[in-house]
RNA sequence: GCCCGCGUAGCUCAGUUGGCCAGAGCAGCCGCCUUGUAAGCGGCAGGUCGUCGGUUCGAUUCCGACCGCGGGCUCCA
């Protein structure tokens, strides 16, 4: 037999006989392809393994572990499925049913039950379905590939009114080829026929499809399992029958199947709804009304943090405040063009003696409103107006889900008036503001959809309008460096937008911010400024919001962090429990102080064991639980219990701030500088406030106790000596430590203790017994290492929300000379001292040669 | 709005194939224990079995409607 030539993907040449099948290729090539080999890819068209290679073909191998093949196993299963369901419901016919994301569904419609009425599926049935379909696994049915004419195709497929539509090319189907008068169908030959035929001329199951499949039903597809039933439109229309869907989830192997499932079961832990209630945050009264939602004081704490940060942010970001009623005449409406748009997603009228009125779905009309109570200038431009305004939308019942969608919410909004001239650096600032404020929240994975202009959209604007907009909105994206898709059309009728979409912690992609231009409503409403030139102009308007809506973000964030509100944003921060009840006195002391120090504190008396008080913190999620006995009542200390690990050590409250004791401050002049970089939470964006200073001022850092057990906490650097043992040691160069300064009189050092994170020191070179005991030129240098280590973090690592917390005192934890201690942490994280645990792991996450690479190179000149 | 499912104590869930006073654990309250890093012991209280209507001698259980919730579809300026 002559031999045929055949490219593979890397370009080389293999000759094999006339005839070779795709799969025969394969076991050419190896058997452990030979038996990974779902299809193949024959010039870029996937095909069965059984498809015959001609002359010439580029041949790729497509196997189980490849996005490709699992479509191909999710796509067979599913015909699995249907065979299953024609089988098991006589009289039934099926639609489409296609491979998605993590699985694949089907769509069937059962014959009429006693009602007249389709008949439905029941849980029930899906166990049945499933067995049956391991039995057609078992029974290793090929696949086999034909094609029909469309007349014979009408024939088979005569009991099947939704593969009719599809042969005739009315319906789509995304798995078959209706074209030039043929139709290509896949077989699968029962063991024994069927009972009731559904096809004719076939003993079994046929259906429409492109392929490919995998070869036969036992091959690849045992890892599976239905998941739900449910309704779907035929086409998606709600005018058209409504059809049973039935979902399953497929893998390549049953570790992925379980995997998938445990995945699911961690969601559903994290579920907004139960976390809600289990820490007691807000609840959805049947008294209510659906989707609506009232806030406890625990969930009303973290609100009010999330909205006075968002305020801070905005009022610093150059936006001005305003406030517009809930309700509004619907002449209001009827001018911006909601009544006329969007009067489905409006809550009915209430009728009153001057019309009608609505409450609000949006804030712009309102908005629109104060741009239009007076003449308004270019010099005015840009005008930012924000609100955390309520709004009020009559979604439909069965969208309603939980937090996410509610009818009614509070939108972080503003609208910008600004002049074309101005959109593009507008655009370009607002988008880096909107990362910034989520990045404070602690996300920072992003994706952005850039959507453009739609059909509907042809009467709003101009072309070069949209396409000036829509090249800004790009622009400002790439200047961002943020990945982004293009959604074609998927503007809206206004004006084209960004969507940005953040990444929570386990993987799941939430919209939240948008941007959007309106080129509408400003004309609608007549709103104009009046220019350099002296005559009118309508203004670009944008609408914007970073949460989204405020419900919806506070449901995000509750999944992100799984309830473990990061410390700044916990109800309850610290929580310190006396071992005895005469103990408590000095918790509350200890409480008391940190109160004053602007913590949310509280003390639970002895009633119970420690053992289960703590267990009960542990379940609040509380970050912090400070546990206070005989000892620590004696040597004024506290025992500190983070989040998400045990006993960690233990504080010590005795001694003061050098600077404090000494009455002279080398480094706390600097530290308040505003010319000094971010000195507190405050100034970094947010966190607690002020007083970052004073906050645990009276405190020092005394890990002092089991330090060095957990090889974690002092990770030995190779010989088994701590990494500060051998850089005091100085037997070693710089870039073998981690000393990523020397200065005169100071280093500076990247340390891994204690938690296994990167912490940045800044020490002295000679040995001082405080830091009273510094000479001027010492303290001047060491805040200026200080400076550069901040600059060096922020330039390599986070150009934003970087909080430097830091130590004044005798910290003598692990035998550290008396030093200053940067803390570089994310503000979300909160920012005392001994908070940093978590937070420092993901400022500086790397191992610390990268880092400590990174911040060489970052580390700013001298001055 | 449409399809399927669900609704028993604050929470998580038993149970009733139509019948005596509807149960448990946790949470709550009271008492004992004086407690050292994820559950000490005992007691008490708590439910018109989502609401309304129907069938029935009798309904938490069967039927209907409504409300709410969940999963989808549709929708989402």
């Amino acid at each position: 037999m002559a031999d045929i030539t055949i490219t593979l993907p890397d370009g080389s040449e293999r000759s094999v006989p006339a005839g070779t099948t795709v799969g025969g290729l394969a076991a050419s090539i190896g058997r452990g392809l030979a038996k990974a080999a779902v299809i193949g890819a024959v010039n870029g068209t996937e095909r069965d393994l059984g498809w015959e290679l001609a002359e010439g073909d580029v041949v790729e191998i497509i196997t189980a572990t490849s996005d490709r093949g699992l479509f191909t196993i999710r796509h067979s299963t599913t015909h699995v499925m249907a065979q299953a369901v024609l089988e098991l419901f006589p009289g039934a016919t099926f639609a489409i049913g296609p491979p998605v994301e993590h699985g694949f569904y089907y769509d069937f419609e059962l014959p009429p039950g006693p009602d007249g009425k389709p008949a439905t599926f029941v849980p029930e049935d899906l166990e049945r379905i499933e067995a049956r379909m391991r039995e057609i696994l078992a029974q290793a049915q090929p696949f086999v590939r034909d094609e029909l004419s469309n007349e014979r195709a009408r024939e088979v497929f005569a009991g099947h009114r939704y593969k009719l539509e599809i042969i005739d090319g009315e319906a789509d189907d995304p798995t078959s080829a209706t074209a030039s008068g043929l139709v290509r169908t896949y077989e699968n030959p029962p063991a024994e026929a069927w009972a009731q035929p559904a096809f004719a001329g076939y003993p079994g199951f046929i259906d429409l499809c492109r392929g490919p499949h995998v070869p036969d039903t036992k091959s690849f597809l045992g890892h599976f399992k239905l998941m739900r039933v449910a309704g779907a439109y035929w086409r998606g229309d709600e005018k058209k029958p409504m059809l049973q869907r039935i979902y399953g989830t497929a893998w390549a192997s049953k570790k992925e199947l379980d995997e998938h499932l445990h995945n699911l079961e961690e969601a559903a832990k994290r579920d907004h709804r139960k976390l809600a209630n289990d820490l007691d945050l807000l609840s959805f009264p049947d008294e209510l009304g659906g989707g609506l939602a009232v806030w406890h004081p625990k969930g009303g704490i973290v609100r009010k943090l999330m909205e006075d940060y968002s305020r801070e942010r905005h009022a610093k970001g150059g936006y001005e405040f305003v406030y517009t009623p809930n309700i509004a005449n619907g002449k209001l409406f009827e001018a911006s063009g909601h009544l006329g748009f969007y009067r489905d997603g409006m809550y009915p009228p209430m009728e009153m003696d001057n019309g009608e009125y609505y409450p609000k779905p949006m804030n712009c009309p309102g908005h629109n409103l104060i741009f239009d109570a007076r003449q308004r200038s270019y010099r005015e431009l840009p005008l930012r107006l924000f609100e955390l305004g309520t709004v009020y939308r009559y979604e439909k019942s069965g969208t309603l889900h939980g937090l996410m969608r509610i009818r009614g919410f509070t939108q972080d909004d503003s609208h910008i008036y600004c002049t074309p001239e101005q959109a593009h650096d507008e655009i370009r600032s607002l988008l880096g503001f909107v990362l910034s404020v989520l990045r404070a929240f602690g996300f920072d994975d992003f994706e952005a959809m850039l959507s453009t202009r739609p059909a509907k959209a042809e009467t709003v604007g101009t072309d070069e309008g949209w396409a000036e907009a829509t090249e800004n909105l790009r622009a400002a994206l790439e200047a961002e460096g943020l990945a982004y898709e293009v959604d074609e059309g998927g503007g809206a009728f206004y004006g084209p937008k960004i969507d940005v979409k953040v990444r929570d912690a386990i993987g799941r992609h939430w919209q939240l911010s948008t941007i959007q231009y309106d080129f509408n409503m400003a004309t609608r409403m007549g709103l104009e400024y009046v220019g350099a030139d002296g005559s009118r102009h309508t203004p670009i308007m944008l609408h914007r919001a970073l949460f989204g809506s405020v419900e919806r973000f506070f449901g995000v964030l509750l999944e992100h962090y799984a309830g473990a509100f990061p410390t700044w944003l916990a109800p309850v921060q610290v929580r310190v429990l006396p071992v005895r009840d005469d103990h408590e006195p000095y918790a509350r002391e200890v409480a008391d102080e940190l109160t004053a120090l602007g913590l949310r504190a509280d003390v639970v008396e002895a009633d119970e064991k420690l053992g289960n008080r703590i267990r009960k913190a542990k379940t609040e999620k509380l970050p912090y639980v400070l546990v206070v006995g005989d000892d620590d009542v004696a040597s004024r200390t506290v025992g500190v219990n983070p989040r998400g690990r045990g006993r960690a050590g233990r504080l010590d409250r005795r001694v003061r701030p050098a600077g404090g004791r000494r009455g002279r401050r080398p480094v706390a002049r600097p530290m308040t500088d505003p010319g000094a970089g971010p000195a507190s939470a405050a100034e970094a964006g947010g966190g607690p406030g002020p007083g970052l200073a004073r906050l645990w001022a009276g405190w020092r850092t005394a890990y002092i106790e089991r330090l060095g057990d957990d090889p974690a906490e002092v990770r030995p650097d190779g010989d088994g000596r701590s990494l500060f043992e051998r850089i005091f040691a100085s037997d070693l160069p710089d870039d073998e430590t981690h000393v990523l300064w020397r200065g005169e009189t100071c280093f500076a050092v990247l340390n891994a203790y204690p938690y296994g994170s990167g912490h940045l020191l800044v020490l002295p070179q000679r040995a001082v017994a405080d830091l009273g005991g510094l000479t001027e030129a010492e303290a001047t240098e060491l805040w200026a290492g200080v400076r550069a280590g901040v600059a060096a973090i922020e330039a390599a690592y986070r150009p934003d929300g970087v909080n430097v917390g830091i130590n004044l005192g005798a910290g003598a934890g692990a035998g550290v000379p008396d030093h200053l201690h940067v803390h570089c942490l994310p503000r979300w994280s909160g920012d005392t001292n001994f908070m940093t645990a978590v937070a420092e792991a993901r400022v500086l996450p790397e191992p610390l040669e990268v880092s400590s690479r990174k911040l060489r190179a970052a580390w700013p000149a001298p001055a």
